[in-house]
DNA sequence: TATTATTTTGATTGATAATGATTGACTTTT
DNA sequence: AAAAGTCAATCATTATCAATCAAAATAATA
């Protein structure tokens, strides 16, 4: 990875929170130590951010109500690292050039540092990655139109939208509330629409799930398993969730929490 | 191949990604990598792609900065108090509960700050307006779906878009370039293509234009004067001017610096 | 056309820069 | 005080670069 690719991602990634770990950034960029701290202070004479012990943080602290600090950052933290692997892990099916789309959600939100370096087009339904992307990449962003809705973070129109019912990528990525022999499972009626909507105009549907995923239940089906193409889930995932995976056809990524990645069969 | 050829092909590889290595130009060009050395550092003397350890990258895209220090801030502080004043003048037209339009632009921009505290349904193609708002109001916030230009910082459909033409306002919110007997003139064709979506989705047309606009013409007509129910501007507007608009029935509001407003007939 | 300049290219080389690992000093936490 | 974490300095390794020169291609001239 490149100098410059690596800097994108951490100044994207520093703008998360108010200060990010040297190891998160070793994490995210699969670099060593020395490299982030050279970067860091290279970044900090630039001013372009603030080296703190432990790590960096944004040089305009001004509004972390923006990004970071809005709803769902509260569940963001949770299980906040094998997040960024899977999100990372997710980075091995983005080329620069491909069309993705994205759904709102605090796993995909993770991609947002990786796709800083990127430059693709990308649909997505969620302000906050529309928001972060647009500041701190180059990538085309397009956005579904319709209301804001605060505390879910995406945005949903009550009509048909033509603009989500005329883009068409080959990649979806989206997270979810659960996994179950059932299908997808969402518990909010609100993000069901939304994500339904999305969800035709994808052929690949890869779902980014953290292992916790597989055992919770909740009362809304979003859709099928066999309609997933690719799960990509942490290390922590059971033989008997694996197993319902290959059944369904669905292909199976393993990311491990130092972004190294073991690729399962597909049926 | 001719060195022309290598050029463009280097130029065009070097927009697909953040940063093309030289071996991938070699490969690209089936040259030497001493050749593609040579081509990137004329390039870059003649400024036409940036030369990076490794490879290049391409140059043209503005570095990215958060809101306040977006592309538009050149234009944004220029005439800022009188922005301001009109901004300002502009609510007086606004009360909790009401529903309205605000397309993008630097004026138009400056409502957010008094709008902070109020709480109305407000529809908008422009990103750094629902931005803003989103984060430091409790406004309703929509927004029309499509592509986000950076450089207009507006939000723009390819399609006929469902959220805007199903959202009706009594009054929409709009900046312009210019403003002459023609009517409201405007010099970006993108710009015009996407007020011009938004024109008709609103009753009464309020024009924010300091006094300096009435000088300036540009190139494409948006709506004829008579459209426009109201003209807000500053208190250095000329006679003609003030006569020119009260000929074609158009209201008028003259905001001075001191955020005092001047309520003036309407035919 | 044949021959000679001139320019462009590709390969080689040693120099320079970036990286990752290691060590020991220093800080913070327990 | 001990432990864990963080840091700066150093060094070997690798990647990248600039300089050089001979071969090749092109242009110019007889």
């Amino acid at each position: 990875m490149h100098e410059n690719e690596r800097h994108k991602i951490i100044l994207s990634a520093v703008q998360e929170k108010p200060v990010t770990t040297v190891s998160e950034l070793v994490d995210l960029t699969s670099t060593s130590e020395a490299t982030i701290r050279r970067d860091i202070a290279s970044l900090h004479v630039q001013k372009r951010l603030r080296r703190v012990r432990g790590g960096a943080e944004s040089i305009n602290p001004p509004q972390f109500v923006g990004l970071a600090g809005r709803t769902f950052s509260v569940n963001e933290t949770l299980n906040i690292h094998k997040k960024r692997a899977i999100a990372n892990a997710a980075m091995q099916l983005c080329d620069d050039g491909d069309a993705i789309i994205i759904n709102g959600g605090t796993t995909t939100f993770q991609m947002v540092h990786p796709l800083a370096a990127k430059r693709m087009q990308i649909f997505t339904n969620s302000f906050p990655i529309a928001e972060h992307l647009l500041n701190h990449s180059k990538n085309t962003i397009l956005l579904s139109g319709g209301v804001i809705y605060r505390e879910q973070n995406i945005i949903l129109s009550p009509f048909e939208n033509d603009v989500t019912r005329n883009f068409y990528a080959k990649r979806m990525f989206m997270g979810a509330q659960g996994l179950c022999p059932l299908g997808l499972m969402e518990a909010d009626p609100l993000l069901i629409q939304a994500e339904h909507k999305l969800i035709n105009q994808a052929e690949e549907l890869v779902v980014l799930a953290d292992s916790s995923k597989f055992t919770q239940r909740s009362s809304l089906i979003l859709c099928a398993l066999e309609r997933i193409t690719t799960v990509i889930t942490d290390n922590e995932i059971r033989d008997e969730d694996r197993a319902m995976l290959e059944t369904a056809g669905v292909g199976l990524i393993v990311a491990d929490k130092t972004d190294q990645v073991e690729q399962q069969s597909v049926a």
